[in-house]
DNA sequence: CTCGTGACGGTTGAA
DNA sequence: AGTTCAACCGTCACG
């Protein structure tokens, strides 16, 4: 009922908007699931990427724009002008920008216009912040780790082998008793019944799974792994490994983003996002060209990305140079108490400045301290957790809030305070 | 006016 | 190689 005719893709895009889109989010792709600095430090999960790793060259908004390929086509535009590409993940800047202007204390209604991101989305990137910590969305795609491993299903033989006779639930009971799986992987009783159907209906057969292939995967390290979400697993969060360097991949890259945010960084970022928006009044310039403008950023975002370290580097410039643009901040600010129109949408220059913050992210890893506060920390907590840094926001929270809500007319007037407090933000607790 | 929520159409990747 | 399935995505509209 709900959803009427209009569906998800608003207004069909003029353009031809069939063809599988080429992920002009690449980078949020690759940000986006999965490790994604991981990824794009240099751990390439292999396939996942894939298709769209390549992309990022392919796609580079000239040939979009090009059309060369006909249909190339990418993003769709909401309600609010704001870029989009079906079925994928916005880019982590900008879930990035939306975190960090919440926790300025910018209404997510506010964040939502400023950003052109349909307010349904920044909730969600919000709860799902304030839940697990992390702004990086779900692993698209792909299955579950499979919990019948070969391991599993060797046992599962065993058992039924040892008593002809046993149920499913009884073998399930079984694993769990014999701790061969936990409750988080152990196969449903339907799974199990599958498998002594398939695998073992034919019990004769030893079974070229077991030695078959065997997932790395055990049984232990269920959907973390994959759906990694930023759960810093406890034994980082003392930020010993991930915190150094961003530029390493390991946990650190996934998990990174939201950790990351360096205070600093983060303040980087949110410059970056002014002027990302600001520069980017892109969007406004051409609408029609939108998307183009954006994918490039988002192959440019990658591409950043990519290039591991180098990249990082690379980002830093952006980054620095984002900061002391900023350090109008002023504007920065006044822009989100005024709220630009919507042009503020940046649609092309972004990469430019996503790349900085992104690279941010990546590098930057310092305080966060997820330690303690885990991804889970409770919404409330959520901003909280974070701790210093995110403390900091907080702090502001107020007092951006406030401006926020006045919004006064003169942006200038307040803004400039809280940009101010930004830049300071990272440590406005411990520093100032 | 805000915001949470669910449906929808879409993409992705493993099986 | 192609299909199926299940996960996630963002948007939209409702309440």
């Amino acid at each position: 009922m709900r959803g009427a005719p209009l569906r998800g893709s608003s207004a069909p895009l003029p353009t031809p908007s069939r063809t599988q889109a080429v992920c002009p989010w690449t980078p949020s792709c690759l940000g986006t699931h999965r490790s994604p600095l991981e990824v794009r430090l240099g751990a390439v999960p292999r396939s996942a990427w894939g298709p769209l790793a390549n992309p990022p060259g392919v796609f580079s908004p000239g040939s979009l724009l090009s059309g060369a390929s006909a249909e190339q086509t990418y993003g769709e535009v909401n309600q609010l002008g704001g870029v989009f590409v079906n079925g994928r993940p916005l880019p982590n800047a900008i879930r990035l920008r939306i975190v960090e202007l919440a926790q300025l204390g910018i209404r997510p209604c506010d964040i939502s216009r400023q950003l052109r991101v349909s307010h349904g989305c920044v909730s969600k990137i919000l709860a799902r912040y304030n839940e697990t910590g992390s702004i990086l969305p779900g692993a698209i795609g792909g299955s579950k780790p499979r919990v019948t491993t070969p391991n599993v299903v060797k046992h599962i033989r065993d058992y039924k082998q040892g008593d002809p006779g046993i149920f499913a639930w009884e073998i399930r009971d079984r694993l769990l008793a014999d701790g061969v799986c936990d409750k988080y992987n152990v196969p449903s009783v339907s799974s199990i019944s599958r498998i002594l159907r398939n695998k073992i209906g034919s019990l004769a057969q030893p079974g070229p799974y077991e030695a078959s292939k065997q997932p790395p995967s055990q049984p232990t390290l269920p959907y973390n792994h994959i759906y990694q979400y930023p759960y810093p697993s406890p034994v980082s969060p003392t930020g010993a490994k991930m915190g150094s360097h961003p530029g390493v991949p390991g946990t650190a890259g996934h998990v990174s983003i939201p950790r990351s945010w360096p205070s600093a960084h983060s303040v980087s970022n949110i410059l970056g996002i002014r002027t990302f928006m600001e520069q980017t009044g892109a969007l406004a310039g051409s609408e029609g060209t939108t998307y183009s403008p954006k994918m490039e950023d988002w192959a440019a975002v990658n591409r950043t990305a990519f290039p591991a370290t180098p990249a990082v580097n690379g980002l830093e410039k952006p980054a620095l140079e984002a900061d002391i643009k900023y350090t109008q901040s002023a504007s920065t600010l006044s822009a989100v108490g005024g709220f630009l129109p919507a042009c503020a949408y940046p649609a092309s220059n972004q990469h430019g400045v996503y790349s900085a913050p992104g690279g941010g992210y990546l590098a930057p890893g310092p305080p966060w301290p997820p330690a303690q506060g885990p991804p889970l920390a409770p919404p409330g907590a959520g901003v909280a957790v974070h701790g210093g840094e995110l403390a900091a926001a907080m702090t502001f929270k107020h007092p951006s809030r406030e401006v926020a809500d006045r919004k006064p007319p003169s942006p200038g007037s307040k803004a400039p305070d809280a940009l101010s407090s930004l830049h300071g933000l990272p440590i406005p607790a411990s520093t100032s």
